[in-house]
DNA sequence: AAACAGATCTACT
DNA sequence: GTAGATCTGTTTT
């Protein structure tokens, strides 16, 4: 099994499509939820309009610009969180969104969370992959070697036919980089819904 | 003090 | 499957 660093360390076009597939497991006083990531988006720092970095480091965004390894989580919609994985070096501020997943532990725990929703919608969608897994703005700059919440990699990446790539979802700018990457045939993807319909 | 950013939920077809 | 309403921390003026 290949080490963590050498996972989610690098640049940030070759970590997101590597992350598919692994599990993250998050432990609070509730219990434990794990889930296997099938969707993925990458951001790329300070040169990527689409990042909350693009106009450098600020209190929100700080824990990009950190070490790789740390969870940055930010607010949205007044209600909802997203949970990013600071892959780049210290400065770079690249960081892989966690789109969707599947939950492969603690099941109970992660319907309690999410209310009334499908099993295959309990992690299917950014805000929902942190309800699922119990992860707030608390979280924020949380490291994987804290114990609480680990991230086990795949022993070998998923073969390239396994994995798709689009553009990535529900952004102003840069909307046309095909950085956003999931597991084809995964009922546990989040639904692709263009900005605008093509003609 | 004011503007901004966005994913989910509900209800409807 | 699609359409529309929703809310508050962060950033900027």
């Amino acid at each position: 099994m290949p080490g963590l660093a050498e996972v989610i360390e690098g640049p940030v076009l070759g970590v997101a499509p590597r992350l598919l597939g692994s599990i993250l497991s998050h432990t609070t006083n509730d219990g434990t939820v794990a889930v296997r990531l099938t969707e993925v988006e990458a951001y790329a720092g300070h040169e990527d309009p689409g990042s909350h970095a693009f106009r450098g480091p600020t209190r929100r965004n700080d824990v990009m610009f950190g070490p790789s390894g740390h969870l940055y989580v930010y607010f949205t919609y007044g209600m909802h969180y997203c949970c990013n994985l600071v892959c780049g070096q210290p400065g770079q501020a690249s960081a892989v969104l966690l789109r969707a997943g599947e939950v492969v532990e603690g099941l109970d725990l992660a319907r309690i969370r999410r209310g009334s929703a499908r099993d295959r919608d309990l992690a299917r969608g950014p805000a929902r992959l942190c309800s699922a897994l119990g992860i707030d703005l608390s979280h924020n700059g949380l490291g994987l070697r804290a114990g609480a919440t680990t991230l086990r990699p795949r022993d070998q990446p998923h073969p390239a036919g396994q994995i798709g790539v689009g553009p990535r979802v529900g952004l102003r700018r840069a909307a046309n980089h095909p950085w956003r990457f999931w597991l084809t045939d995964e009922p546990t993807v989040s639904a692709y819904r263009p900005a605008k319909k093509l003609t």
